[in-house]
RNA sequence: GGGGAGAUAGCGAAGUGGCUAAACGCGGUUGACUGUAAAUCAAUUCUCUACGAGUUCGGCGGUUCGAAUCCGUCUCUCCCCA
C-alpha cells in the first residue's frame, strides 16, 4: 500500500505553507487537492501557492488546465492517483494537500467512477416532485438518501441509472474504505479567528490585484460561463463587470461566502474522515503531528 | 417655525383588531454530500426549568373579551416648505 500523507482543512488556515514544510522534512512532493487552482490563468481569487512560497518542492496538478476547461472529481481522482503512483515511484512521499474534501476522498477512498458515457438528460418539463417519483421508480435505494429539492443530484442518480448500474448498486460494490496508507491532517483555527483571517486574506487578494484578475479574463459574457467562473472569488463580480454594482460589494460577498464556505468544509472534515486535528496556530502541536508522521512515514504497515 | 412620512426580531422587509412569536429575503448555527463539490441541498434561528410556559413589534398611557394593528402622548429618524 502506498504511504499518502494529506493536509487538509479550511480554507486559510495555513495548509500550504505546513504542506512544504512536511515536503522538505519526509522527502515528499506535494499534490494540489484543490477544485479551482487547477487553472493556469486565475492565482489570485484562488489564493494558489506562489513560486516562492514551493521553495523549490514539486508541486503537482497546479496550473494544468485553460480556465475556460471543464474539470470534475473524475478527472481528478485519475490524475491524482497517477501522481501518487508516479511520486512514489521514485521513492517519494507523495502528499495531498487541500480543501475539497469530495475530491480528495474520491482519490483515497474505493470511489468507482465508470467510464462508460452517462446520459445528461435534463427532464426540464418535470417539477421537483415529479422528477423525484421518476428516481423512486428507478432506484429508490438512492433515492432515500437524496432530498427531493436537490434537482441536481435527483438528475444524476437518474441518469446513472439510465445508463448502466443504479447508483445505489454502485456505491454498493465499493468497500468504502481507503485504497492508500493514509495519514491525515486537518489544519483548523478557532472560528472567530479563522472569520478574521479570511476578510485580511480576501483584502489582501484585493491588493494584489484581484479585479485586474477578473476584468482581464472574464470580462466577456462568453468567459463568465466557464466553470472556472463558479469559483468564490470570481462569481461575486458578475455584477460588477455587468455595470450594475461596485467592486467593494463584490469584495464583501466573497467574504461571506468564503467564510460559509469555511464552514460546509470542516463540516466534511468532521464527519467524513478519520483524521489527526491540528490546531494551525499552535506550534507544539504542529512539531508534534510532524513527529506522529515520522512516526507513521517509518512504520510499514502489516 | 410650518407640512408630510416613518419607527417590526442580528439586518432588510411584510403584516393595519383574533387564524401572529409575527410572511419573505439576507446573515448566523447545525447537517447532508460518490462526475459542475469554491457546487448543490436540508434543518434551525425571541427566552426558558422547553411536546409546555414566559416576554415581544420605539417609550408611556388608554379603548377592547382580545392590539404590532385603533386612540392619546412622548422620544427619535427622514423628506418638503420657510
Amino acid at each position: 500500500m502506498r504511504k499518502v500523507l494529506i493536509i487538509a482543512g479550511p480554507t486559510a488556515t495555513g495548509k500550504s505553507a505546513f504542506a512544504v514544510q512536511c515536503a522538505k522534512a519526509f522527502d515528499g512532493e506535494i499534490i494540489n487537492g484543490d477544485s479551482q487552482q487547477v487553472y493556469r490563468q486565475l492565482s489570485i481569487g484562488t489564493a494558489k501557492i506562489t513560486d516562492d512560497q514551493k521553495q523549490g518542492v514539486p508541486h503537482h496538478l497546479l496550473d494544468i488546465l485553460e480556465y475556460s476547461q471543464p474539470y470534475n472529481v473524475a478527472d481528478f481522482q485519475k490524475a491524482a492517483r497517477a501522481a501518487i503512483e508516479d511520486i512514489a515511484s521514485r521513492g517519494k512521499l507523495p502528499i495531498l494537500c487541500g480543501g475539497s474534501g469530495h475530491y480528495l476522498k474520491a482519490v483515497l477512498y474505493d470511489y468507482d467512477f465508470k467510464s462508460e458515457p452517462v446520459s445528461e438528460l435534463t427532464y426540464d418539463e418535470l417539477n421537483d416532485q415529479a422528477l423525484y417519483d421518476l428516481l423512486l421508480s428507478i432506484d429508490p435505494l438512492a433515492a432515500e438518501k437524496i432530498h427531493m429539492n436537490n434537482r441536481k443530484r435527483v438528475l444524476r442518480a437518474i441518469n446513472l441509472g439510465l445508463s448502466g448500474p443504479l447508483k445505489s448498486q454502485r456505491e454498493a460494490a465499493q468497500n468504502h474504505e481507503p485504497i492508500y496508507d493514509c495519514f491525515m491532517v486537518v489544519m483548523t483555527v478557532e472560528r472567530d479567528l479563522l472569520n478574521q483571517r479570511i476578510e485580511e486574506r480576501v483584502s489582501a487578494m484585493k491588493d494584489h490585484g484581484l479585479i485586474e484578475e477578473v476584468t482581464t479574463f472574464f470580462a466577456s459574457k462568453e468567459a463568465q460561463s466557464f466553470q472556472s467562473f463558479l469559483g468564490i472569488g470570481y462569481k461575486e463580480f458578475r455584477g460588477f463587470l455587468n455595470g450594475t454594482e461596485t467592486a467593494e460589494t463584490a469584495i464583501e460577498l466573497i467574504v461571506t461566502h468564503t467564510r460559509q464556505f469555511a464552514k460546509r468544509q470542516l463540516t466534511w472534515f468532521r464527519h467524513q474522515f478519520e483524521a489527526r486535528w491540528v490546531n494551525a496556530l499552535d506550534h507544539s502541536d504542529l512539531t508534534q503531528v510532524q513527529d506522529e508522521i515520522r512516526l507513521w512515514h517509518s512504520q510499514e504497515k502489516p
